[in-house]
DNA sequence: TCTGGGGTCCTGCAGCGC
DNA sequence: TCTGGCGCTGCAGGACCC
């Protein structure tokens, strides 16, 4: 525990909002709500304006819809999302080499190690010129909490959303926490805060008051252990640059259950052979195999299997997930069909033999998937049902052309010959709804076309401000 | 009301070799 | 030869986070 408050939480204010508003002027100030927009879609952030109503992260969108009835509903850009979160991340890295990213719009920093803080009042002045940096570069908010550990920052920026600075005092932290809730605390979540206050435990402080023994005992070991630390605000936990991914999934939510076990069975093929892509974009090789199965009524089973040696080849584990299935019940019907690979290595034993016959291992790639590394699947529950239309595709050199009834999303980019560029609005019925607007322009007129224009196109969304380097394609 | 997607970590249990 | 304890690994499920 050091005794300056010298590490940093970035926490962008509802970063996905919050980018939509910036990038069309007619929803400023208005509700607007991202997330899937399918019947099983959840909110993925909600702008300040749409929390008024009831609306937050995770709640079903058919809640959403009917507390928020007239707010702007939008599909998920993720690619200009990671393009401004890279922006802020680099604004970041530039106060210190230890920045550690824990999402697309959050982060720690350790000022002392980037040698740009030592006391409170200098962190103080770091915190005020990056949000005012950010801000500059992006045109967006960020909340910023200082303090001596990386659970008080976190707590801290909590305190200062929204587009605030709050700095927590070392020393002061005890007093501070003593009348919060348990969930503040990192690791309590819905289920152990149940748990605690059924044993009467409500507040940071009666952790603390409760002892480290009945921790443990209520909690388990690592747990208890873990959360009477952090109740008595000790957080030894440093922050890390570079972490390993230890896993690589992709799962599916579907519109309408699935019951045919022939259909299931495809659909388990295409995951596995969508989670191979991206494990292969990424360098890397697993052992294990799991399968996940959510059936109707939304009992999750997770099924795995470990291999003799990594592999990235298709074939396998398209067939361990067959093999895994085998062993499932599906009849009901299934909502989620999810495939992972965990075990990482970033070598195959397929290059261990080629190694050893003197080889070199060549860089074959028969499912095309050229780098283009985890597009969030967001908006694409229910994809089977209209065929693959995959983030994992996206970029890739030899894409699919676009069928005639090519889908437009809620939100996303267009370009018109004649009117310019906009965003979708609103499509169904044979048509298709564009706002024609920009960054830099006033809140844009609406026109109506026929989604088979052939004067209409899908666009890269335009930087957020004029100076910003604009989206590279690819 | 009806619950996404991509992760991490922990716990408990079972099997196995020593 | 049998048995118990120990540590490791694999597996399944749950909780949590953003």
């Amino acid at each position: 525990m050091r005794n300056a408050p010298t590490i940093l939480h970035l926490d962008m204010d509802a970063f996905y909002a919050s980018v939509e508003q910036a990038s069309k002027p007619s929803l400023r100030g208005k509700a607007v709500i991202v997330g899937g927009l399918g019947p099983r879609g959840v909110v993925a952030t909600a702008s300040y304006e749409a929390r008024i109503f009831g609306v937050h992260s995770a709640m079903p969108m058919a809640q959403a819809r009917r507390l928020a009835p007239n707010a702007a509903y939008l599909v998920p850009r993720f690619r200009i999302y990671r393009d401004v979160s890279e922006r802020v991340m680099g604004l970041l890295r530039e106060l210190s080499p230890l920045v550690e990213p824990l999402s697309l719009d959050e982060a720690f920093v350790d000022l002392e190690a980037g040698g740009v803080a030592w006391d409170a009042e200098s962190a103080r002045l770091v915190g005020v010129k990056l949000r005012s940096d950010i801000r500059a570069a992006t045109g967006l908010a960020g909340s910023v909490g200082l303090g001596a550990s990386k659970m008080v920052a976190k707590i801290a920026s909590e305190e200062a959303k929204p587009d605030g600075l709050v700095l927590i005092e070392p020393g002061t932290e005890r007093g501070l926490l003593g009348p919060m809730s348990v969930r503040v605390l990192p690791g309590v979540g819905p289920a152990t805060g149940d748990h605690l206050r059924r044993a009467g435990i409500h507040t940071v402080e009666e952790i603390a008051e409760a002892g480290e023994d009945e921790l443990v005992r209520l909690l388990g070991k690592a747990h208890g252990h873990a959360l009477y630390a952090m109740a008595l605000a000790h957080d030894e936990r440093p922050v890390v640059a570079e972490r390993e991914a230890k896993s690589v999934s992709v799962e599916d939510t579907y519109d309408v259950d699935i019951h045919d076990r022939l259909r299931v069975g495809l659909e388990v093929q295409r995951l596995a052979d969508r989670c191979v892509r991206r494990l292969r974009g990424a360098g890397l090789s697993g052992r294990t195999i799991v399968l996940k199965v959510r059936r109707y009524d939304f009992s999750t089973l997770t099924r795995s299997e470990t291999l003799r040696g990594p592999t990235d080849d298709p074939a396998v584990v398209r067939e361990a997930a067959a093999r895994l299935l085998e062993g499932v019940d599906t009849t009901g019907g299934v909502r989620l069909l999810g495939v992972g690979v965990s075990g990482l290595a970033d070598f195959t034993q397929e290059d261990l033999f080629a190694q050893a016959a003197g080889e070199v291992a060549v860089e074959g790639d028969d499912l095309g998937g050229g780098g283009a590394v985890a597009e969030e699947a967001l908006g694409t529950s229910g994809a089977a049902v209209e065929g693959d239309r995959d983030g994992d595709a996206v970029g890739e050199a030899q894409a699919q052309p676009q069928p005639a009834e090519r889908r437009w999303h809620a939100g996303h980019d267009v370009r018109h010959a004649e009117y310019g560029h906009g965003w979708v609005q609103g499509s169904g019925v044979g048509r298709v709804t564009v706002r024609f607007e920009t960054p830099e322009s006033g809140p844009g007129r609406v026109r109506t076309f026929r989604v088979d224009d052939p004067e209409l196109e899908v666009a890269e969304p335009l930087p957020l401000v004029a100076a910003e380097t604009p989206v590279a394609p690819g």
